[in-house]
DNA sequence: TTTAGGG
DNA sequence: CCCTAAA
């Protein structure tokens, strides 16, 4: 409903837009929902390009799919990305049945998360097997569609790494030349870019970026994460030092999977894996390791737990086969759950037990941590308290069992999707306290990724950053994005630190070193563009004083070289941390207060229906929140145009963006969402 | 639901 | 990373 009215109002503009919400809101496809994610952004970012090309004023505060907007060949560009994903889609929508496209749901969430495109390669035999086994689960047969869905996933995965999606830059990449401070953040965003892309693409064949950047240092994992590792509490250590990374993740999401069954099902493959593992010195473990590493999608060993399940064999289970059995075990209990947890949006994924069961315990290949992190959790909580006749042993066995780290982190960790990297197994080699049991180690290429994000659309905007930039991540929410900024930002010195302990500056000082020295220049680039706390409420330099309220300069970059405009001044200058907002001296006015977006119209209260159109002079920075005041000023780069103040209703007012923008008149300062602005647009 | 903040 | 408050 909403949607088509919008997209009826704004049929070309927000077609890039369709695209996400085909996938975010089509509850069908979930599947591909990462898959979609991931192409429309390859795809997007040549349109980015292309609009910086024609000298578009585009900031990047928006999702840079939005600069296509001015211009008609990004647009067609879109368009036809989206008929494909559309293609795709309803290509999956059409599948067999619910449980077939949870299967194959779960695969695709598995391959994606792994970034393995090698992996196509494999896809006939492991799906195969997959479905093989899910088919013997679930005592139902699905092998007839197996053709189709093989092919299937070959085409997302091929589409997904479109070569013509391999563009880089991002928003910032079209800023005009007039942001000046930009220019040079632009420059390396776009390097950074590049090799996010790259690292995508063929995650698989190692660390693009590292490799990429001989200069820099060894660029190793992640500070946060040897600090988290630090953290982790003595207790919590045997825990993940015992049930390596997915198969705890499987014992315990397969627990939580059933009520009743869970007990009787779970305590039995727990104990014995939980024995197995246990046991430093058992070979299995090892063979495991090497098994899991070296036959990476092979689910054959899952159908081999399965016959062995059933005939009675328990003996020499290997940790995935005694997560297959869990895995089993709970999945007949839920037949539907395919359909239920496609509904569901991915954060809420994240949290649904058996969604991860089903998407990624039993990916053999990663994402360990979300179980992880529930066995941490549940072990302790309900486990341990529902008394030791049942799940105790699960979670007292780690306890008990080992004091410290070594093996089992390595081993979860080398199954690691994008960080097989030695300086995983590095970081990982550290005592650890917390609570946070299932730390999911930052690679540097995350970082990257997140510092990239962070360019695009500032901070405060994390779920767009997840959806766009880390869509293949599961394991990483919104928030985490937003708990490791943090934590860049301090351990970039960006932000003066609160605790002055000793301990929080050696972890910080280990964060540091564990990462390459431009990541940290580039934290503290943004941080000064985008200050952390990005709302405006922050930034609101009173009622009385009718400045642009930006959430951060790259808002004004347009025009704003941070010292020139009076009525930016304010906040420039907080961004610069030297004063905080001082307000320039202006006439109290009505602190109308909206965020610009790329394409809109943006209007005005006193100019209702003043349509700005595209042309010369500079533009209303895509994400910029303006006040009528500074519009009517053409204060800063965040006005409308650059015209002499007043603008006049009914002018017309030249913008660089391209498509006329509108200001939006919004009840009350705040951050507004493009998706908002697009409603209040209607 | 999403973000800010504190733990 | 977790949890909670606030919006």
């Amino acid at each position: 409903m909403d949607k088509l009215d919008r997209e009826t109002h704004f049929p070309k503009k927000f077609a890039s837009m369709k695209c996400q919400r085909v996938k975010v809101d089509d509850s069908f496809a979930p599947a591909l929902e990462d898959e979609a994610v991931e192409v429309q952004h390859l795809l997007a970012e040549p349109k980015t390009n292309h609009v910086s090309v024609d000298g578009v004023l585009c900031l990047g505060k928006e999702k840079s799919s939005k600069c296509s907007e001015t211009n008609g060949f990004s647009f067609g560009f879109n368009d036809g990305m989206r008929r494909n994903i559309g293609g795709l889609h309803s290509h999956i929508t059409q599948g067999p049945d619910d449980l077939d496209l949870g299967v194959l749901d779960g695969f695709l969430d598995e391959v994606d998360e792994v970034d393995d495109i090698h992996a196509a390669n494999d896809f006939s035999g492991a799906y195969e097997d997959f479905i093989l086994d899910i088919e013997l689960a679930q005592k139902v047969s699905y092998l007839d569609y197996t053709p189709r869905d093989g092919s299937r996933l070959r085409n997302s995965s091929s589409e997904s790494q479109s070569p013509g999606c391999s563009g880089s830059s991002n928003g910032a990449a079209g800023m005009s030349e007039l942001s000046t401070a930009t220019i040079p953040e632009s420059e390396s965003k776009n390097g950074w870019h590049n090799k996010t892309v790259k690292c995508k693409l063929r995650r698989s064949s190692g660390d693009k970026w590292n490799s990429q950047e001989p200069g820099e240092d060894s660029a190793c994992p992640t500070s946060d994460d040897i600090e988290d590792l630090d953290e982790l509490d003595d207790d919590a250590k045997p825990l993940i030092s015992l049930v390596s990374g997915k198969n705890a993740k499987k014992v315990v999401h397969a627990a939580k999977a059933g009520t009743s069954a869970r007990q009787k099902r779970l305590r039995k493959p727990t104990k014995r894996y939980i024995e197995e593992l246990s046991d430093p010195k058992s070979k299995q473990v090892m063979e495991r390791k090497s098994d899991l590493s070296a036959t990476l999608k092979d689910k054959r060993p899952k159908i081999r737990s399965h016959d062995e399940l059933h005939c009675g064999s328990a003996l020499a289970r290997t940790p995935k086969d005694s997560f297959s059995e869990n895995f089993n075990q709970a999945i007949p209990k839920g037949t539907d759950e395919p359909l239920h947890l496609r509904s569901k949006p991915v954060s809420e994924r994240r949290t649904n037990p058996s969604f991860i069961s089903k998407g990624r315990c039993w990916s053999v290949t990663s994402q360990n941590e979300p179980c992880q992190v529930r066995a941490a959790k549940f072990a302790p909580k309900e486990l341990s308290l529902t008394g030791p006749s049942a799940q105790a042993p699960f979670e007292s066995r780690p306890r008990r069992g080992r004091p410290k780290k070594s093996l089992p982190l390595s081993f979860l960790e080398s199954e690691d999707d994008e960080s097989e990297d030695d300086c995983v197994k590095k970081r990982i080699c550290k005592k650890s306290n917390d609570r946070r049991k299932h730390q999911r180690m930052w690679t540097t290429p995350e970082v990257m990724k997140l510092i990239d994000g962070i360019a695009q659309y500032g901070t405060g905007r994390w779920t767009d950053i997840k959806k766009l930039m880390f869509s293949s991540t599961a394991y990483r929410t919104p928030i985490d994005l937003r708990d490791k900024w943090r934590n860049l930002l301090r351990a970039s010195g960006a932000q003066k630190r609160k605790s002055n302990k000793k301990e929080d500056k050696e972890k910080l000082k280990d964060v540091v070193r564990s990462l390459p020295s431009s990541v940290f220049r580039r934290v503290r680039e943004l941080a000064s563009l985008h200050p952390y706390p990005s709302i405006l409420d922050n930034l609101s330099c009173g009622v009385d004083n009718p400045v642009i309220h930006c959430t951060n300069s790259t808002d004004l970059t347009g025009a704003c070289d941070r010292e020139r405009f009076c009525s930016v001044q304010g906040a420039c200058e907080r961004q610069n941390g030297r004063k905080k907002c001082e307000s320039p001296a202006g006439s109290s006015r009505e602190n109308k207060v909206v965020r610009a977006t790329s394409g809109c119209v943006v209007f005005c209260p006193q100019f209702e229906n003043n349509l700005v159109e595209p042309g010369s002079g500079s533009g209303v920075a895509t994400g910029s929140l303006i006040s009528w005041k500074s519009v009517a000023d053409g204060a800063g780069g965040a006005c409308v145009t650059s015209s002499k103040p007043p603008v006049t209703p009914g002018s017309k007012v030249k913008t660089a963006l391209g498509p006329a923008i509108r200001l939006i008149k919004i009840p009350k300062p705040r951050f507004l969402r493009e998706s908002e602005a697009i409603g209040l647009m209607k």
